[in-house]
RNA sequence: GGACAGGUGGGUGAGUGGUUAAAGCCAACAGACUGUAAAUCUGUCCCUCCUUGCGAGGUACGAAGGUUCGAAUCCUUCCCUGUCCA
């Protein structure tokens, strides 16, 4: 990437951003970066227990590696900590402390996700274990010493959860501590995070100052919404599409979503500039922009061919109502007998007997093609069953 | 530590001794319609069993006991949450 001019670098990293502070750091940092060919430390925090990347996570991880087209170095900071500890952050489950191996693992899960967009050579993967662990009682405590509850409480996270009555616990207002230090430990220059992150981030630049460091500059991205259109991107929710889902999958549900999330996907997941997005709004029939946007979102995690394929597939099985060329196939054994809910059971198609029942009845069930009323079947070769959208071959 | 309020199915939220496996709404799932979009309509939405029936049984209303022919509903203890007081 030839990028010459300050301005320039400026404008490209700006892009897609939902804030910056400070533009003008950000500017001096760059100058002094390139005067002295020391790139910049690009933070970002990632949790030690889902694994999982989706396309939430690539708004920023596209961002990140921007910053490395630039020259500059991103940190990948996994929050081994709050793994170690069993934080119950999402309420009332209480999650048992993972262990190291377990960190371990979905840390080498991680890299072999992330570098789908980042570039190897200008990351560095950090666990906040390293210098969190070893701080006494002491160093914590001057460490809350320099904000105030009021301040924390401010946050509109815990301000709302206050207001109607849900439980805050004490390490949850801990936590900003922790990330804002992660930030000393590492020196870092910018640290990025969805927007819903800033206030955490800010707490970092206060810190940073009083440990004597330049305070760091923050740049948010905007929070991807899932599936849905409604709330945000993420797993637990099920809501979400993974990066290392297969061809087909990926382009299914980008066709599943809704025409007016499909243009904030284009914002968000391409890079195609505002003025381009508003002439495709123009121009494109909704359902071939939407194609169009399945295409590059599976080039982007597998390639073009896939994409051309997932594409096909998904003319002929989804538009065109034929049976998938790649169905499972699965043996049932004999024991299932004529049940034809014991036998779907056998599939994992349905969660339960009463759920095959159910579905039966309300017409989801075809075998060869043929819609199925009954609830006894005897199995005597192999069939291809179709349950709603999952089919499957199955075999005696 | 004290006073009070509260914990219901994925989420809300009714239900204060019996036709309540538990209203309504949302989400979800399936069907119709469609561009597997949106909107709309219909059905379903704990599990198991069979003789598949508006069938039978088992679980379920924070936990464990108790009172009752019978409890989500009453009592006891415990756990958890919030509000106020210290």
């Amino acid at each position: 990437m030839n990028v010459v001019t300050i301005d320039e670098q400026l404008n490209y990293l700006k892009k897609g951003l939902a804030e910056l502070i400070r533009e003008e750091e950000l500017r001096e940092r760059l100058i002094q970066s390139e005067k002295t060919g020391r790139p910049l430390r690009i933070k970002a925090g990632f949790d030690p227990t889902a694994p999982d990347l989706h396309l939430g996570h690539t708004v920023l991880l596209r961002k990140m590696k921007h910053f490395q087209d630039l020259g500059h170095t991103v940190i990948f900071l996994i929050g081994d900590i709050t793994g170690l500890i069993g934080d119950p952050t999402g309420r009332n489950t209480t999650r048992p402390p993972m262990t190291r191996e377990e960190i371990n693992r979905n840390a080498e899960t991680y890299k072999e996700q992330v570098f789908k967009i980042l570039d190897p050579h200008k990351t560095e993967i950090r666990f906040n274990s390293e210098w969190l662990e070893p701080l006494q009682f002491i160093d914590i405590v001057k460490l809350c010493s320099k904000f105030t509850v009021a301040r924390l409480l401010e946050r509109d996270y815990f301000a709302n959860r206050l207001k109607d009555g849900t439980p805050i616990s004490f390490h949850e207002l801990l936590y900003p501590f922790g990330q804002a230090y992660d930030s000393v430990a590492l020196h870092s220059d910018v640290e990025m995070g969805g927007t819903d992150q800033k206030f955490n981030l800010l707490v970092a630049r206060e810190i940073q100052r009083d440990f004597g460091q330049a305070p760091q500059i923050i740049a948010t991205v905007p929070v991807l919404e899932g599936l849905d259109g409604i709330e945000k991107m993420s797993k637990s929710k099920g809501n979400y599409i993974g990066i290392t889902e297969p061809p087909k999958v990926m382009f299914r549900k980008v066709m599943g979503i809704s025409d007016d999330l499909m243009w904030r996907y284009y914002k968000l997941l391409t890079d195609k500039s505002l003025p381009q997005i508003a002439e495709l709004r123009q121009s494109q029939q909704p359902m071939a922009a939407k194609q169009a946007l399945a295409r590059q979102i599976v080039a982007d995690f597998h390639s073009a061919e896939a994409a051309t394929q997932a594409q096909a597939d998904f003319d002929r099985e989804v538009r065109g109502g034929e049976e998938p060329a790649d169905i499972e196939t699965i043996s049932i054994p004999h024991d299932a007998g004529s049940s034809l809910p014991k036998i779907l059971l056998g599939t994992g198609m349905v969660e339960s007997r009463t759920d095959a029942e159910r579905k039966i009845k309300a017409g989801a069930v075809e075998i060869n093609g043929q819609r199925v009323t009954s609830l006894s079947y005897t199995l005597a070769g192999p069939i291809v069953v179709r349950v709603g959208k999952k089919w499957k071959r199955i075999e005696p």
